[in-house]
DNA sequence: GCATCAAGAATCGTATACACTTTCCGATAC
DNA sequence: GTATCGGAAAGTGTATACGATTCTTGATGC
């Protein structure tokens, strides 16, 4: 229904078919971080099925577990329908994440191997090539990974499981609620705490990311009526 | 499965059926919460959905739902056994709620209202009623209900949501890894957190907190083996 | 006597079928 | 011309059926 998941660029070809619940769920994932489809739009049971080849069954599952990720809203009778956060929402994501992500990178800063610091490098740079080639939810995407791979560093499972939610919840957020006016995108962000976990300092690790997501959030406009097509369409079919 | 979900204490016989994955989950995850379940119990579908008047199309959703919460593990061609947290877990899942709650009990220090305080005295309450009537289940819920309510309080349904699935995954932690000889319970704690939130006393409120959690922490026993039957049966089916 | 293996039963994974709800669209009345 | 009502179409909710995997159990060989 209007987003074109069968493109190329939707679906890997050498993948023959994710085939299992699970995979489902990733793929519509990636495309709602990647912002192919639009806050709002509606996902058809039998239309998502036919595209990924299996039944109904596989796909409801998917979209159980991305409702309980907040990235669908399940109405019943009516269908799925990729999450709208509101201004209210978006706020309470980046409080938790304000609660929780200062002190997970001080954890990370404390336990950091050298192969974790190679692989957030790697992060950074991947994120500056998306953003030179203009691929911006390729590079939003990635800039969320490298939160997710410093919660992982910090070696908390439960904690970094929030983290990981509330991220994919940020994505949602940014795309409805960035301005474009500040271009300068926040990698410099990325590589002062590089560096701060390179060094092992815990302090100034969680200083940053706090002032990093103090950052985030101001640069996001929470006044206005979200962006984008869905603010009108919405607004007509009052879903 | 040697549980005894059909009995009259386990399934209200006023209300008629939930019929719905939401209510078969709910009734499933109290059944847990009060150790009626023990962990490690494997859960059969096609049992389940008898029990409950549904088929497995609404048990599966059900599982699926309690296993994101970790109530429940799924094993692929296995079935769903009820969850059995490690130490490790254990230690995870209050290190989370160390970085949730104390902030969170501020917040609602310095948004409770009248009602609010109220709601949590009859917490207190009931808790005490069900330890005097020896049913530790109902009073080891009625605790964790106390800090839901609390994080209701603070009008955050984001970080609610965290603290919600957390305590109920500390409800079964408490019931693998609970030391008996700390027989005096948590109360007193709940008493002055209450007085603090009344006093509208932010700084005590988040410190108290924290300390409560610390002390919840400790009463547990998370060198040894866990607790309860589960130990020895799991050991030998070496699921 | 013990381990190994195979056939049967039990249970899960997925697809399909049917019932019910919602939505859409056209006809009718005002 | 507008609003309201009714029926058809589309889509979701649930149950059932069938194939695949795992577990059990009894027989066989060493």
């Amino acid at each position: 229904m209007s987003q074109d998941l069968t493109s190329p660029a939707a679906r890997d070809p050498d993948a023959p078919a994710p085939a299992t619940s699970e995979g489902v769920a990733t793929e519509l994932a990636l495309a709602i971080h990647e912002h192919r489809l639009a806050p709002g739009t509606k996902l058809s049971e039998d239309e998502v099925g036919e595209i990924f080849g299996v039944s109904r069954t596989v796909i409801r599952a998917a979209f159980q577990r991305l409702a309980h990720d907040h990235l669908l809203v399940l109405k019943r009778n009516r269908g799925a329908f990729v999450a709208q956060p509101t201004a209210r929402e978006a706020r309470e994501v980046f409080e938790a994440r304000a609660l929780l992500e200062p002190r997970t990178a001080r954890s990370a800063a404390e336990r950091a191997t050298p192969a974790d610091l190679a692989a957030l490098e790697r992060h950074i740079r991947d994120e500056h090539a998306a953003l030179d080639a203009g691929d911006t939810g390729r590079a939003l995407r990635l800039s969320g990974l490298f939160h997710v791979e410093i919660a992982r560093i910090a070696d908390q499972d439960t904690i970094c499981e929030f983290i990981t939610s509330l991220i994919s919840r940020s994505s949602l957020i940014i795309s409805l609620y960035w301005q474009r006016r500040t271009a300068i995108c926040e990698s410099h962000a990325h590589d002062a705490l590089l560096r701060a976990l390179a060094a092992r300092d815990g302090d100034q690790a969680e200083a940053l990311m706090k002032s990093h997501l103090i950052d985030l959030l101001s640069s996001l406009d929470l006044h206005g009526a979200p962006e984008g097509s869905p603010s009108l369409r919405a607004a007509l079919r009052r879903d």
